[in-house]
DNA sequence: TTTCTTACA
DNA sequence: TGTAAGGA
């Protein structure tokens, strides 16, 4: 990639690692879905954490969901994150690494649930 | 060359 | 969602 290791990636890697067009991407932020950081010129710098956003909005467009529904649920599992305790999950990472695992099906279904 | 915004034969 | 235009 044209910024391996950096930590922040242009749009052009994102569209790669994501399979997302950039177009896609770009709206999936103006509709709230990601805030990426911005360079002194403007352009779009993605963390590796905006990538495995970005991911988790892909699979759930190919599952079928329309972004309104995508957007709540993302809001919901991220508030339920900062919510859950340490005796529920080992690590804030290994929940936001692993995208939607088997072994973690009961924490999942935990921070999917509607409060 | 890559990315950005705006706009739609 | 894609793509063209025009600038950075």
């Amino acid at each position: 990639m044209a910024s391996e290791g950096k930590g922040l990636y242009p749009i052009g890697d994102v569209e790669k690692k994501t399979g997302l067009s950039a177009r896609q991407i770009r709206y999936y932020e103006s509709m709230g879905l990601i805030s990426p950081a911005r360079t002194s010129g403007g352009q779009r710098r993605y963390t590796d954490g905006d990538i495995l956003r970005l991911i988790r909005i892909k699979q759930m467009k190919d599952s079928g969901f329309d972004l309104k529904s995508i957007k709540e649920k993302i809001q919901i599992f991220e508030r339920n994150l900062q919510e859950l305790s340490v005796d529920d999950i080992s690590s804030e990472r290994a929940v936001l690494s692993s995208l939607f695992p088997v072994s973690n099906r009961a924490v999942l279904m935990k921070l999917l649930e509607k409060k």
